[in-house]
DNA sequence: GGGTGTTTATTGCAAG
DNA sequence: CTTGCAATAAACACCC
């Protein structure tokens, strides 16, 4: 790894790497650090002592102060070497202390996105049925568990990977000989430039999940799969799609939103409205949205032959070995790992064999109120007569999202602000502050701020990182965060349903008894009612659970920052009476989302370039490996952004011609090789010239259509192999 | 003394 | 089986 980080004049305040006494773990020293530390306002900790001695960034040379959290430009680059160089610049002066880093264009977009994400899911398939309907009785083993959370993440990375590891194929050589990168000799006829602006492949995954999302809603029928897929024909170049354009996209436009990025839907969908078994649908807790999400070392925490980073990325990636964490995390056991140590671990069952498409249907079809056959395969869980449950989440990830959230905290803040969202935190039982702790010391992606004001400690922020891999690492967290309430609340709607069908059906019952004991005994009567009441205040006492008091106390704090800016700590702790701001959801979700720093037209298009143009040679990173792993880790593992299917954009972008209609088409460039396959439908290019676009396909001779078959990795994954198969997420 | 911050060690799990 | 990670426990030191 040859990093290069050179001082672009932004000041010279010393940091803790600068200090050559950090690199050991003489705990004298560290302590000595801490002394430093605090001693200077911009002096934080972000690359911690455990990890100095394993990078091998240039410690000894100068880093920029990290005070306040600038932006810092990353630029990649070869050196006459050949060895790509990492270059990390700051785009801007820290203004001061605050941890809130100032610009929010990427993360706007991304949210536009995001918000997206919802309406761009597939609608429940009708048939499956693994859940018993809401009329079942509550079972423990019912519900979205965090187990079944984590479980869907997996499955979801999971896939993603495999996408991964074809797409890597696709990626161009390094520009020198050396072996650090994944090559492909088919890719890349430029190989002595920056290696993947060039490269459409590398980049059309995502675009093209993008300009179907734009346009999913409208293709009715195309998304069938019923024909045969075949491999895209215009070669495995699809530059093609460099046409794509966001003014397609008037809502992903910010002057077409009122208050900032309400839900944005794509034409033809119909806009949320709540439902009526539909209920508060989480906002983000997260409500800034600082797109500071990874470590200040993006490229270390994406670096798979580092333990740079604490792993966030690869927690990411591995939830599973997260289960411990979860509601169904082994009872018992003893010492440490992942037994019991928590407060109260409870029991609790994972559905690992469930299909992780029927999760995702499951729950964003309740985002979409579209279906709600979905709603009905959800099941209620009773958690009355347990302990909270662990939450699905990592010490990291709650100490990240309480820090994402608030910016600054104290670590009796961060204990405050979980234990206010997560009962299971609010035990006696302090052990895990011990593990807030310690992972706030060691986890490079947390930093240590200047002193607290009042009180002993200091402040706890996001280490700064703004590449947009760690804006879609972040919204992902983020992601599984809202939908974590989600479910939660959907699982309290539930519960409520049916103790209401229950006090439906005494009451019927008394009524029937009532008639029938005016022929009988009061006193019967009178046992009758005090044990109708008896079971009435218990089904109530199950309303309240972990999801709903952390629902509430985000629904209020939602309602109240939305209103008046951001609330202080104290203002967060109301957890009663959350039923009353379900009826205000949309409202709230319009309004809190974190949309509110808008970007113009051209800004948002630029960003949007910059994403998608893998930051365009201002990516992160420390090899080409790096690049290939954290582009398209995150990219890939954010793919719910456009789970589209190969059929929809090929059909909208006029791609396709129709069944039947294949052969002489005079606007096919390629005339009759458009042909691919016997198959009923065939792509082709029927109006959209490359060259008039300025793009050099990379076959200036046309390949034999064997070649275009099974040559490029990527045609084979996006275009050859998924006949019929829905990408669902 | 309690809170905070750091470090080390151990354990269990999952993935390779 | 090895490795990496998260969780946990514990010791220690500093600060208020």
């Amino acid at each position: 790894m040859i990093v290069n980080m050179p001082v672009n004049g932004t000041g010279s305040a010393s940091s803790p790497t600068s200090n050559p006494s950090n690199n050991n773990n003489n705990k004298s020293n560290a302590t000595n650090q801490n002394n430093n530390n605090t001693t200077n306002n911009g002096d934080y900790n972000f690359l911690k002592r455990k990890y100095d001695d394993q990078e091998e960034l240039a410690l000894g040379q100068d880093y920029e102060p990290i005070e306040g959290n600038p932006w810092k430009k990353r630029h990649l680059d070869y050196d006459v070497a050949g060895d790509l160089q990492f270059h990390l610049q700051l785009e801007q002066n820290p203004g001061n202390s605050s941890s809130k880093p100032p610009a929010q264009s990427t993360t706007s977009f991304i949210n536009d996105l995001f918000a997206y994400d919802s309406s761009l899911l597939v609608p429940a398939a009708a048939g499956y049925s693994h859940c018993p309907p809401s009329s079942a009785p509550l079972e423990d083993n019912g519900g979205w568990t965090g187990g079944e959370l984590l479980e869907l993440d997996h499955r979801y990375n999971s896939g993603l990977q495999a996408e991964l590891g074809q797409l890597n194929a696709t990626l161009p050589p390094p520009p020198s000989s050396q072996n650090n990168a994944q090559q492909n000799p088919q890719q890349n006829p430029n190989p002595g430039h920056s290696p993947n602006p060039n490269n459409p492949n590398f980049l059309v995954p995502q675009k093209q999940r993008i300009l179907s999302a734009g346009r999913r809603t409208s293709s009715g029928s195309a998304s069938g799969g019923n024909e045969v897929v075949e491999a895209d024909f215009e070669d495995k170049n699809l530059s093609w799609l460099l046409n794509f354009k966001f003014d397609e996209f008037p809502h992903l436009s910010p002057h077409n939103q009122a208050h900032g990025h309400a839900v944005n839907l794509p034409e033809g969908s119909v806009p949320q409205t709540n439902p009526p078994n539909s209920t508060a649908i989480s906002t983000s807790p997260c409500s800034s949205a600082s797109p500071t999400s990874a470590s200040v070392s993006a490229a270390s925490a994406t670096n798979s032959n580092h333990s740079l980073g604490s792993g966030m990325m690869d927690q990411r990636a591995r939830s599973p070995k997260s289960s411990c964490s979860n509601g169904a995390m082994p009872t018992g056991g003893g010492g440490g790992g992942c037994s019991s140590g928590a407060p109260a671990p409870s029991g609790g069952s994972t559905k690992t064999g469930r299909k992780f498409e029927e999760l995702v249907m499951e729950v964003t079809s309740e985002l979409d109120g579209n279906d709600m056959i979905v709603a009905e395969h959800v099941v209620v869980e009773d958690t009355s007569s347990k302990a909270p449950k662990k939450p699905p989440f990592t010490y990291t990830e709650l100490i990240e999202y309480a820090l994402e959230d608030k910016g600054e905290l104290t670590v009796s803040g961060i204990y405050q602000w979980i234990s206010d969202r997560f009962p299971y935190y609010k035990s006696n039982d302090d052990r895990w502050k011990n593990s807030v702790r310690h992972n706030l010391s060691i986890n490079p992606h947390f930093r240590k701020g200047v002193k607290a004001p009042q009180g002993a400690g200091h402040l706890w922020a996001i280490s700064s990182g703004d590449s947009a891999e760690n804006v879609l690492a972040w919204e992902h967290k983020k992601q599984r965060l809202d939908l974590f309430f989600k479910m939660e609340s959907i699982n309290r709607e539930r519960i409520q349903q049916h103790q209401q069908q229950q006090q439906l059906q005494q009451q019927q019952q008394h009524q029937q008894q009532q008639q029938q004991q005016q022929q009988h005994s009061p006193q019967q009567h009178a046992t009758l009612q005090a044990t109708q009441q008896q079971h009435a205040t218990q089904a109530s006492s199950c309303l309240y659970d972990e999801a709903a008091v952390a629902a509430a106390t985000l629904t209020q704090e939602m309602m109240s920052s939305g209103a008046g800016g951001g609330g202080s700590e104290a203002s967060q702790q109301h957890h009663h009476n959350h039923q009353s701001h379900q009826n205000h959801h949309n409202h709230h979700h319009q309004r809190l989302l974190p949309f509110n720093d808008l970007l113009s037209d051209d800004e948002l298009r630029k960003t949007a370039g910059q994403i998608l143009n893998g930051i365009h040679r201002e990516v992160e990173v420390q090899s080409v490996n790096s690049i290939i792993s954290t582009y398209h880790d995150v990219l890939l593992d954010n793919d719910y952004l456009n789970p589209i299917h190969k059929d929809v954009v090929v059909t909208e972008s006029v791609l396709r011609q129709q069944h039947g209609n294949l052969g002489g088409g005079s606007n096919n460039h390629l005339g009759g090789n458009g042909h691919m396959g016997g198959g009923s439908s065939q792509y082709y290019i029927t109006e959209i010239d490359p060259m008039e676009l300025g793009i050099q396909m990379s076959h200036q001779v046309e390949p034999s259509e064997e070649e275009v078959l099974f040559s490029d990795e990527f045609n084979l994954n996006y275009f050859g192999y998924n006949t019929g198969s829905d990408i669902v997420a």
